[in-house]
DNA sequence: CGGATATTTGACGAATCTCAATAGGCGTGG
DNA sequence: CCACGCCTATTGAGATTCGTCAAATATCCG
């Protein structure tokens, strides 16, 4: 499949869902959610999930609105369900790391204990669900696979940052960007898009704090890749890419 | 305190405790252990802690002994007693990216589903708990606490992830020596040595490998610590911070 | 003591950053 | 519908940090 959803055709990752507006899906919204098969939810059952809904709240952001800021006491975590969130962290005099990009059925909040390690904000039109802390943890012991999932999702994680760490202290800048395009394509295989035509729904700018570039940097990348034909840039900040095989040779220096 | 052990006053994060033998250690050696209040075990009273004696293998090994690598079937998890291990992943060109070291008390394997996400092999001398993976998982189901406790300390990983991707991707080479000489500062405070006083047991190579940096950028920057009055090299690997909160300046940027 | 390995230092080069200018895209309002 | 302005992306030229290559020195260990 590459679109789960056949009223919205065109629907990508850059696009949200209309908000669900149905009576069964008012009264069980966690049931019919679409990114449930990708995330924390998925371990529970129709009946399980009835406990979550309790005690969600469902929010919708826009670019730049924040999520959370290091630092601050982590009392609530979320679910992306629609949108782009990014993950970072800064130095005092201003220079930024982004430490991940969430899509879809992205769970944002393993990574703290009692404060938030790091801040969050929206790349453009986002949708999550906010869950408090301490109602969560709750259900935790209520459901104890939950827990084991979330342990299996910290581990994902640790793999992930391992990678990026590899990326950000060892590879070129041809290499990080690379690197970036093949993990989105992925990304979106996983969530039935087509993963010859990947969405950028980030800046350049974004893209250069995530792998440790300048924007200018990204930009002279992004056209010797254009140049060699590896890549090709569609409109609305989509990207073809056109020698998978040779894209992911690049990215790790074969 | 300064060293927890008064039957090896100067003992330090360099050296290997003598290996233990008093009839109640051969007993329940875990009840005994060093380091126990640092690691996964902590969450365990001593009668519970029996059953993790049942699953786990001591294990003693040298510079260079591997303990794990990237892509195998994760079958087993570790518990570093003393030591210090490596943690990296390789490009197919050779280059390396160390991903974190760990010290006597640290915990092996969190980072890993089916198969390890990493390699790891000993910096020098180091004494390993060894825990069959699935038996430890039984553990989990029987403690849930254990469970918990994992997470948690999956949790400080990711935080700690993300501060070396900060780290690697923004900052400067004596920013990066500086944020190194802390971290190993800090957790040797942790396990009650003197914060000033820091064991440097890994090579000018294993540095660079951490942060992204070549052997030479590494040992002319310790130079320049030296030469501002930062630190002090003392010999055996040692080195002593003079100035503290310089160091904890020039770490980020201030 | 001696070979091997690790560290330090130096000279040079290259990848990437900085600064600056131009071009493109998008929304707003005339 | 077009014009303007703002913001982002691209491109260029020069600077800088860090990497590479090479040699000298120090350290470790048998």
């Amino acid at each position: 499949m590459t679109s789960r959803d056949p009223e919205n055709p065109v629907r990508d990752l850059n696009t949200l869902r209309p908000a669900r507006k149905s009576p069964f899906e008012v009264r069980n919204p966690c049931a019919a959610c679409e990114v449930r098969d990708l995330s924390l939810c998925s371990v529970l059952s129709d009946s399980e999930i009835k406990d979550l809904v309790e005690i969600v709240t469902e929010l919708e952001l826009k670019a730049h609105d924040p999520v959370m800021d290091e630092g601050e006491p982590a009392d609530s975590l979320f679910n992306v369900t629609g949108g782009t969130v990014k993950l970072y962290k800064l130095l005092p005099d201003g220079r930024r790391q982004i430490t991940g990009f969430l899509f879809e059925g992205d769970f944002l909040g393993i990574a703290m204990n009692d404060t938030y390690a790091c801040s969050a904000e929206a790349v453009g039109n986002v949708r999550l669900c906010r869950f408090p802390r301490r109602k969560l943890e709750g259900l935790l012991d209520k459901f104890p696979r939950l827990e084991k999932r979330l342990l299996s999702m910290a581990s994902n994680e640790l793999a992930q940052a391992q990678d990026q760490m590899l990326l950000l202290g060892r590879k070129t800048a041809r290499e990080k960007l690379c690197s970036f395009l093949l993990s989105l394509s992925r990304r979106a295989a996983l969530r039935g898009f087509d993963p010859a035509v990947v969405n950028v729904p980030m800046s350049r700018n974004d893209i250069g704090d995530f792998l440790g570039l300048t924007t200018e940097t990204v930009s002279r990348t992004f056209t010797n890749l254009k140049r060699d034909g590896i890549i090709q840039q569609l409109e609305g900040g989509k990207v073809r890419i056109l020698q998978p095989d040779d894209l992911q040779d690049l990215a790790d220096g074969a």
